[in-house]
DNA sequence: ATGTCACGCTGGGCGTGA
């Protein structure tokens, strides 16, 4: 199984490049984050005229996520929303099952300060998945796929020290990503790729990607019902193309699964 | 810290969020 992890940052600004996504890699399953868009405005349309469809819990103006598959796929038990988030309505969290693999696409709050009520959520709604990761990966295979807003380690942004006092890499929130790990699930591009640098954001502003300014925020979280065979940030796709459609401040995720 | 995007609302610039 391939799947894909990508925070496209509205997936109506971004269809050109999703498409582009779709016929390049043809995967499995993508875990979209921030479609940014209302249900009804959702492109199935363009999806479909490339051989997928999706599946959507949708906001609005803000956040969204999704899970797209090839036509030939089914996605079974569909459930949208975790429970125990802080605010439901915000549509961070999606489920299906894909090939007998329960997939979820994940986008964690962002926090905005340590200090802000956005952080207190931040925080709840991590707790509120490690509570539904545990009876998801007592069931059988699972893939947590998605923008996290945290990194792992110091080594995960391009200068620790310019983290002071901001989120993100706050002790509260790595204990509270690294709780999910203890629950038996593995961190799939470290799995595979353990020295490499894997920045999956960088920001838009003051040539970051140019500069290296990355952060490792999105992960594909693997139960051990599967084995990880490859990963990769295609960091092709945060570069404008060559028909100067724009990229996401996000790159995609491709991850190799075995499925069982 | 902030040099950019994308949204809605509205009809071109502002407020919000990342």
């Amino acid at each position: 199984m391939r799947l894909i992890s990508w925070n496209v940052n509205s997936i109506r600004a971004r269809l050109p490049r999703v498409v582009e996504l779709l016929e390049q890699h043809r995967p499995d399953v993508v875990c979209i984050q921030e479609t940014k868009v209302a249900a009804e405005a959702f492109p199935h349309e363009a999806l479909a005229a490339v051989g997928y469809r999706a599946v959507e819990h949708s906001e609005g103006r803000w956040n969204g996520v999704a899970l797209v598959v090839p036509d030939h796929l089914e996605v079974a038990g569909i459930q949208a929303g975790l429970p125990g988030e802080p605010d439901p309505a915000e549509a961070r969290w999606l489920e299906g099952t894909v090939g007998g693999v329960r997939i979820v696409s994940a986008y964690v709050p962002n926090g905005r300060e340590p200090d802000h009520p956005m952080f207190v959520a931040k925080l709840r709604f991590l707790d509120a998945a490690r509570h539904r990761l545990d009876e998801l990966v007592a069931a059988g295979p699972t893939v947590v796929a998605g923008d996290f807003n945290v990194a792992l380690e110091d080594r995960d942004v391009w200068d620790i020290a310019a983290f002071a006092g901001a989120t993100h890499v706050t002790p509260d929130e790595r204990s509270r990503l690294m709780d999910l790990l203890d629950l038996g699930l593995v961190d799939a591009f470290r799995a595979v790729r353990p020295d490499d640098e894997g920045f999956t954001w960088w920001d838009y502003r003051m040539g970051a990607f140019r500069r290296g300014m990355g952060m490792r925020i999105d992960y594909a979280l693997v139960s051990r019902h599967l084995d990880v065979h490859a990963v990769e940030v295609d960091t092709r796709f945060r570069r404008n193309n060559a028909e100067g459609d724009k990229p996401s401040d996000h790159a995609p995720l491709v991850v190799e699964l075995s499925t069982p």
